[in-house]
DNA sequence: CTGAAAGCGCTTACAG
DNA sequence: CTGAAAGCGCTTACAG
């Protein structure tokens, strides 16, 4: 049905072999076969096509970026980076949304195996070290963004360090009873931050009141949705002997957590995690993880893996940023409009 | 380097034509070849590789779906109904991201042309008529969304009306200055979503002014943001007559107006467009779109022609369906806590 | 139930 | 500069 490169050899009178090396920019073409064929594959509405090219070269110019989730700020921002850092480089790229209800490592299997893409950028997915090493036996260029595993290049963010700095930076502002609004328990981002939020306390000796950790009851996307947080702070509320601050598992949570207060009238200071677009406007301090910078290095990290294979596997684990706002004062708060 | 059909077929002492067979479940294969093919296959790891099937087979199995952002609610939730949509079908889906600071069209036409895909969903894709005829000539199946073109199948919104409807209820709601808050001026929806303000004010007899017609300078996303809400509010709050209601051109834009307004310690009533997750929290009225309906429409739409090609194109225009909510009355407002 | 063979649409040494 | 030919890893009538 679709024209062909015998199509094109057969109008222009050439070989096969002519056509594909005007197409491939091989030199080796005289000025007038080159113009021959051009204009005839315009004519005809020709381009090769990508699974022969893919099939005959054993290359396929393609990298595939894995995601469990497409709706949050942090994929977005990421793979913004990784756009960026495939300007000027022949490489496509394609997102494959690896569904969260079915079996991720098998998804995950499946389109490494597939060998649909020359090298793999996967985000975010949590997966047991010893599925990582049986992926590595494929032998396949792949750097993880957001997770660790020793057996491929990786950028991540210590989530660990960043809640104990956002938790102790409210234990030095001498707030008393600090709680935590957390995610689901099986996400790792989330794990980690209760983690650091927990050492945070008990490395300044502080009890750590396991009552004092709230999270909504909406768990898709793990938690980290506006609602999600709503829900959690709404729960905070009720407790008797309110919290007088409150480290927020995500940014897009303490949005729903500070509307939660508004609606009850009342502010509690806040810091979150994530620095999205929204907050500098909202004015939320917050751990800012440099989302960007991640993709922008993982995308030239694989690029490297593509063109010198064999390389050391190299890890960098970036540092979250505390961006202090207004939102982890209460002073501020009451001066103004109650939000 | 990796295993193919040779190996399997080599070490069970079989022709590749049976390897071939188990892994695309046929049934005339003794059961003690394919327990063969299968145990080895698993043991060297081998799975058929997609490029080489789909140049065989003539079909890739595959659907892109085609968007410009991906950064965006009304995307993510249209993708979740082109999930659903696919759930129990032997289609993957990939998502191509197409750069909007390059060619658009040409992006498009790349991606037609080299055929990676069976079919495509293109998502919020605005092109002149013109580009859709000439696409048309390449025989694809092809469904868009959000976007109409005689062409093809599409799945839209009629936003004209939806925007009509939306700036009625507020005239008829006796509000007399009534602004408007729109985004880019070269996107289609905020072109579509303008005129339908414009319709409803001269057809109830009022004039537009156009001083009344806000934007923020950020036109990131095409000013479909938080930020871009913020600003445009805070120019529409310094104009010397103040408007006493506003028509956001979308949710994500009306939150950044109502952080303006919080900020400003005022409040002017407004409503929104979209229906995102966070609206309903927020109780901003709005004009909903079924995003997720459209998402399973379309790929419904696709995967019905992918069976029975050469059925009569067929377009569907859903109307948006207004949720009022507080935001759009300025009763409660007084009463509540400023927000 | 099974295998030999042709074919999918390209690329790429190789020989000229 | 050009073409004939082999090969990429599969699928699929066809014949048995």
């Amino acid at each position: 049905m679709a024209v062909t490169i015998y199509d094109i050899a057969r109008e222009a009178e050439v070989s096969i072999a002519t056509v594909s090396r005007v197409f491939n920019k091989n030199p080796n073409v005289s000025v007038k076969a080159r113009e021959k064929v051009l204009k005839i594959a315009k004519a005809m509405g020709y381009h090769p096509q990508a699974m022969a090219q893919g099939l005959a070269r054993k290359k396929t110019k393609l990298i595939t970026a894995i995601v469990p989730v497409l709706s949050n700020y942090f994929f977005t921002e990421v793979l913004d980076g990784i756009q960026d850092g495939m300007i000027d480089v022949d490489y496509d790229l394609n997102i494959y949304n690896v569904r969260t209800t079915d079996d991720i490592p098998g998804q995950v299997d499946y389109l490494l195996k597939r060998g649909m893409a020359e090298g793999y950028l996967i985000i975010s997915v949590h997966l047991p070290e010893k599925k990582w090493k049986q992926f590595r036996n494929y032998q396949l260029p792949i750097v993880l963004i957001d997770e660790y595993s020793s057996e491929f290049d990786s950028v991540s963010v210590d989530s660990i360090e960043g809640a104990y700095n956002a938790t102790e930076y409210l234990i030095k502002s001498d707030y008393q009873r600090i709680a935590m609004i957390t995610a689901y328990h099986e996400a790792k981002p989330a794990q980690d931050r209760i983690l650091g939020y927990r050492r945070a306390l008990e490395d300044n000796s502080r009890i750590v009141d396991e009552t004092l950790i709230f999270s909504g009851d909406d768990m898709d996307r793990d938690g980290f949705t506006e609602r999600n947080g709503y829900e959690a702070m709404l729960k905070l509320l009720k407790t008797d002997l309110l919290p007088d601050a409150c480290f927020c598992n995500s940014d897009i949570q303490a949005l729903g957590a500070i509307k939660a207060m508004q609606d009850a009238n009342t502010f509690i200071p806040l810091i979150g995690f994530d620095d999205i677009r929204f907050s500098e406007l909202l004015g939320l301090t917050t751990m800012k993880q440099p989302m960007y910078d991640m993709g922008k290095l993982a995308i030239e990290k694989l690029l490297c893996r593509l063109n010198t294979p064999g390389s050391d596997v190299s890890h960098t684990v970036f540092s979250p940023e505390m961006i202090i706002r207004s939102s982890s004062s209460i002073d501020i708060h009451q001066e103004e409009t109650g939000m």
